[in-house]
DNA sequence: GTGAAAGCGCTAACAA
DNA sequence: TTGTTAGCGCTTTCAC
């Protein structure tokens, strides 16, 4: 059983600031006799000594972890962002407390506060409202801040995500020249910035392409689901008749909808079709189609958003924006 | 900027422990005066207080907060495990510090190492190693223990899992009835004692449909990614010229790598090939094959291990194996 | 080269 | 109905 610096001065006959010193690896240093020395290093192989981080988050007023509210720890996007930066704070012995707000601005906040009161050092923000919640004003000690992946413009603190409208310019330029003719773009979540960005990109190049007919064309759905693609597909189906050429999709598990509705209310999965989705997944490598999706790279967002912390800089940094390249996948393209 | 209990009574002239019976809402039963209290909580809604945990946690010796040492945060299962327990967690007003081993016995001990100086109240581990990290012997004060998904046989500590052995023989028994003929088992990680379960289950039901060649026939692989199944695959090629009827795999990044084998190895993925795989994916559904899954019931998995620490009976719970049944998933089988 | 002591903010036990 | 106090185990500053 573990003792603690107290007991094993103690128990050595010495002061607690010796002990302190070994623990340390500071005995040179202060020149601790080797005599002394030896006599706490062998109590210490004997009985164990493990730091007591609430004693030393007490005193010196920060805790050795870093706070992650993120809408959903299941999404597999922000389940590897959640990996990288679990690896960013082990290296720096930080712990990580990750917590999922499910895009409610009231859990939001509820996440916040209890983090706040964990006295995190850092916390990294994925927002799923526009403002901050109003407990980061009124905190005793205010933790180091970055926000991620939802570009809500807050000044004064900085913001990392990918570049989402270079991500969906090159995926649009790319699906209109493959499949001019017929193309569709649905969005789930459709208020968040994240998509919107998504959505101006398409708009933007349709106009590019002489094509502002299928900028007017977006279908929207507030969720960002499975159930919300098949929806829209669905509803696509029953104004036309029969697919379109190309699909857009914002993202994967509106994709996964609407392959559902292909299956169900067309008969299949023409090959013909033209498929683009934002994020990327080896199992898109099952479908004949030609397929464009866009990766985003997780392990430069997360380093970015960990560094834009700040946490060992004396003051915080200046707030800016970092936007991330994403990069363009395609397959069965010859 | 929110005040400690001290400063609020200081500032109203009160005591802590007044104070405190505000806080906590017990100004009724301690029949606070109305005028005190009101005095206080005025106070309170002016400026705040934000509970300090370290303090709390230093005193009563528990910090609310649970420790999970998991193997691989980006994996899509674990990453669900994760999600439905940090629900479980913050249910309770606890937070979830989650740590990754990467199937490494030293960062697995670190991580515990690291959990337990924060002074978890709970710790689950998915270990990937025979022995409990030894420090768990050493701590100062031991928090709950449970663990999960890896069935290493510790006696004294409950562990929760799913029944891979029912998974496996459902599976085998359901594709060795559809394609009797040539079958291959590929299995990744192959020392765990997880993907043990799933081979005894194979290797049994192949002898009960009288096919103890097929039991010979097992591959196993060391690593558990799609590399290892494509190197697999494709070894399994080399050796018949051609695809067999039907292939199971224990996991699907090895799957992943089957396909990737198949597509460049062999030329495609025949249609009739059936497909038996441990862990469900959505995406399985882009397949015109007949396709067998083995569903986890992640929710259970996770409240039962959440459950098994038994945070806030007296005594811990006695240790127990507990076997989650899982369930078959069939496509394209008409 | 080593020691003593104050105090971080909270809780819990006791006093009045 | 309210107040006082002694720690929890660590860090930090000062003292010898």
């Amino acid at each position: 059983m573990a003792k603690s610096v107290e007991e094993i001065a103690r128990a050595t006959g010495v002061s607690v600031t010796t002990v302190r010193f070994v623990i340390a690896g500071q005995a040179e240093r202060y020149r601790i006799s080797l005599q002394t020395r030896e006599r706490v290093e062998r109590y210490i192989d004997q009985h164990g000594y493990v730091l007591n981080y609430a004693a030393r988050a007490l005193k010196r007023r920060r805790s050795e972890s870093v706070g992650f509210v993120v809408p959903d720890l299941a999404n597999p996007f922000f389940a590897r962002i959640v990996a990288h930066i679990e690896a960013c704070c082990r290296a720096r012995d930080l712990v990580l407390l990750a917590v999922a707000s499910h895009e409610d601005p009231l859990l939001e906040s509820r996440a916040v506060s209890a983090l706040l009161a964990r006295n995190v050092d850092g916390l990294i923000l994925a927002p799923c409202q526009p403002e901050l919640p109003e407990m980061l004003r009124m905190a005793k000690r205010l933790p180091r801040l970055a926000l991620f992946d939802r570009d809500y413009d807050h000044l004064g603190v900085s913001t990392v995500l990918s570049d989402n409208w270079q991500g969906g310019e090159i995926l649009t330029r790319r699906v209109l020249t493959e499949a001019p003719k017929n193309c569709v773009f649905f969005c789930g979540h459709s208020e968040s910035p994240t998509i919107q960005a998504r959505v101006r990109a398409y708009a933007e190049v349709c106009r590019r392409f002489g094509r502002a007919d299928l900028a007017a064309e977006i279908r929207a759905h507030p969720a960002d689901t499975p159930e919300a693609g098949r929806q829209l597909m669905a509803e696509y189906l029953r104004g036309h008749g029969r697919p379109p050429h190309a699909v857009l999709c914002s993202s994967l598990p509106l994709l996964e909808g609407v392959f559902q509705s292909l299956k169900n209310d067309a008969g299949g999965i023409d090959s013909s079709l033209v498929i683009g989705t934002f994020d990327d997944h080896t199992m898109l490598d099952l479908l004949p189609n030609r397929v464009f999706s866009i990766r985003q790279d997780e392990a430069l967002l997360a380093e970015q958003v960990f560094t834009a912390l700040a946490l060992d800089a004396p003051t915080p940094s200046i707030a800016e924006r970092i936007f991330i390249p994403c990069q363009l996948i395609e397959r069965n393209t010859g």
